[in-house]
DNA sequence: ACAAAAGTGTTTAATGTACACCCATGG
DNA sequence: CCATGGGTGTACATTAAACACTTTTGT
């Protein structure tokens, strides 16, 4: 590093990570949040997020804050935007960059750390004030990912590796808030041929078990390289 | 402002934008790029970017800096990512928000400025070695331009307010690097409603003179609500 | 045998695709 | 009167949308 003094103004600010951790669990979808247990905003709900550190990378970051708040690890998450409004923060310039993220609930037990009281999942309806601007966030993540999951297979990449097709219909209506036709989503899902039927059956249910599928990435991979649309309609 | 002392050594990093403006003109892509006049990268070509300040909103400061670095005014920009690696910059911790735009190169006579040597649109295929992250930056703008056009009229936001159809199918094909077919372009996007004929004319050209069009925001946003989607294939 | 969700096919409507000619203007 | 790009309609193929019943398993 040969920092120039003219330039020494601009070397005051920091930034911080945020994690929009979308859950979807029986048909719900939740999001993560923790309580925090520092100023500025001490005991509000918010985001799981802090600062980066001088040497780490942003993706990195947002994997370890995670960690360090929630306890979720191996969290697959995909940057958002940047939110950098002068006052955002009470201590001084501080902008930060917003994850976004969608895993199933059961496999991951949140638990309290040592930067928040509390960790909870909520539902998206009751999310009540948040610290700092992260509603702000919240909602463009929402947005974002209806958008996103209807041209991209982002629902593949945040289920368990191998699902039912039932469980990623709902994952559409959660999203979406609205309700498919089964017969029309399973023919157009897999019309696509970007899903492939295993052997396995669903266990322990009490009806007829279904089907377990799994994502065919490499196939994914090589139609998107043609110009394959991955399109999915509400 | 507050700081507290175990929260001051987060306070050390600095922020850019960095501006991937995109110039539409007789039918070609083109990038435009500043040649660097100052250390790290001097003499570089670079996209135009620098420092954000202290009390200034992000979507400012990348309007500002565009304008100190090519003397480009009034430009729409939107936020595409954030890059952040540790060592993308030689003098500390810079973190970069990159912004994309496109605008008709006719509107707009760039001029090199305090900060740049020069000032010139490059063609895509044309670009050469760029100075720190900035042909990864180009890329990503480059992928999210051809995505992002294909759901949202991102097109007529960057077109001059009035336009003829055969410009706006222009467009499409030069970010696609495909052609379309006259008369099923026009069919979809009039279909739409969301552009509006004129009795204005195109002036002055030695063939058949076009008809001009607007865009309909008030209605592309009513119909946003209610879950439309704009869709143009390539 | 019943409850509960899995699984499947067909008809109709809407949309996309391919294609060739006449029109208005300037030079 | 010629060159240039503007502008249009129709037939065919593909895809979306609507809709109801049978199958498999656990209890």
């Amino acid at each position: 590093m040969q920092p120039k003094s003219h330039l020494d103004n601009y070397f005051k600010s920091a930034f911080t990570v945020d994690n929009v951790i979308f859950g979807f669990d029986e048909g719900e979808l939740k999001v993560l949040l923790i309580r925090r247990s520092e100023e500025p905003y001490d005991n509000y709900w918010a985001l799981p997020g802090y600062f980066v550190r001088q040497n780490e990378d942003l993706d990195e970051a947002a994997q370890r804050v995670l960690w360090e708040t929630t306890g979720l690890q191996n969290v697959y998450l995909e940057q958002l935007r940047t939110f950098g409004a002068p006052a955002r923060h009470a201590f001084g310039r501080v902008i930060t960059v917003a994850y976004y993220s969608l895993v199933k609930i059961a496999d991951f037990t949140p638990r309290a750390d040592g930067l928040s009281r509390e960790v909870a999942w909520h539902n998206l309806q009751e999310v009540g004030e948040l610290a700092f601007d992260h509603a702000r966030i919240l909602e463009t993540a929402i947005a974002h990912l209806q958008q996103s999951i209807r041209n991209r297979p982002v629902g593949f990449e945040l289920l368990p590796p191998e699902f039912t097709l039932t469980e990623l219909q709902h994952l559409y209506e959660a999203i979406w808030g609205t309700e498919l036709e089964k017969r029309n989503f399973r023919k157009k899902i897999l019309s696509m041929q970007l899903i492939i039927p295993l052997d396995r059956m669903q266990q322990g249910v009490s009806h007829r078990p279904a089907r377990l599928y799994r994502f065919d990435e490499a196939r994914y991979r090589a139609l998107t390289q043609q110009g394959f649309n991955f399109e999915v309609r509400g």
